[in-house]
DNA sequence: TAGGTCATGTAAAGAGTTACATGATTTT
DNA sequence: AAAATCATGTAACTCTTTACATGACCTA
């Protein structure tokens, strides 16, 4: 998976494995991102594969190691990302613990949820401050998917943060959700 | 993580790995699932830290490894129910391939775009059927937070749904949308 | 000149999956 | 009798993060 999301990062220009990082970080770290710990293994196994190939360079008074994305490696991506998607069930951690709420203190749970809520309200400000930027600086039109890819990221953060305030609204309003008598 | 789902399910009565398997492909998997492979060795390794303990038993003509929580467990589950949510910005790998959408051609996208709409449908169905299922046979106030959960699940495929709805419409029906400038 | 950021990398550990292996019981 | 399902488990592998290690350059 990462090395084709290197892949497609490559596909219009040579990037550093510092640079990829920083792009993932800022662009696709709503639904995925990684670590330098990855990202720089990654970078060796493709060009291993001769999918990518090094390129020493200094920019900006910088010592770097650019990476340019070959014949092959472009076919390697398009056959990625033309094949089908496939739908996983995406992991969701936060609603492991919320699943089991039933035995703890109900005071605990609606101080947990709002400070729930407050840490998606601030990663989705951030989305969407990374969204009006491209607004202001990119064609949308032309890099559409990305565009879209954003619009979900943002719709998602918004509904996650819609159905804490409905959980928090119930259990702090209706005496009959999530009765006490289970905890201890 | 899993650990700790496991310790939850152990609240309430005594589970083998089979069953425990079998509760989160039928509850959890839209957030969380786990395979015999990991399931089994987590439950060596809780009553290794003495969270569980093994009651041999045969059910149903069955021979079966049953495991009961202990005092310890279900303190180390509570500390960890209790303990603020840590709101992970979670994978969702089907955005992934469409991010990179610009480089494939349209047609291919909408196709894969349709056919990942039907997958959604398809899992969508799945959890809606459990839910009308626990509504019928269990008092979702008693445990409404598993019943929220529930509900996340099924808005969370609806809201992927429309997303994908969306993307395709324009796709199909505004040709400022995603030009093939950038294809091969 | 000290701290921050830029830049690259490795090693160990963690968490999980897939594939394999085994055998009992139940259904067709 | 064969096939499906119930039931438990291991081994190899994959993918990832965290923590550590290093050093250049830039700024207060």
């Amino acid at each position: 998976m990462l090395e084709h999301i290197i892949l497609g990062f490559l596909m219009t220009k040579d990037r550093s494995g510092y640079d990829l990082k920083w792009l993932m970080e800022n662009s696709t770290s709503y639904f995925i991102n990684a670590s330098f710990g990855s990202v720089y293994p990654a970078l060796k196994r493709l060009a291993q594969k001769n999918l990518v190939t090094l390129h020493e360079a200094v920019e900006g008074g910088k010592y770097k190691k650019m990476y340019r994305i070959t014949d092959s490696g472009k076919a390697a991506f398009l056959q990625w990302a033309e094949e089908p998607i496939v739908f996983e069930r995406s992991k969701q951690d936060h609603l492991a613990k919320i699943f089991f709420y039933e035995f703890i203190p109900k005071e605990t749970a609606i101080g947990n949820l709002k400070d729930l809520a407050h840490q998606v309200e601030s990663v989705a400000k951030e989305l969407t401050g990374q969204k009006s930027e491209k607004e202001r600086e990119v064609d949308i039109y032309k890099y559409y998917y990305r565009y879209a890819a954003m619009c979900y990221g943002v719709e998602y953060y918004d509904f996650v943060l819609r159905w804490c305030g409905t959980l928090i609204d119930r259990l702090e309003n209706d005496p009959e959700t999530a009765r006490s008598e289970r905890q201890r």
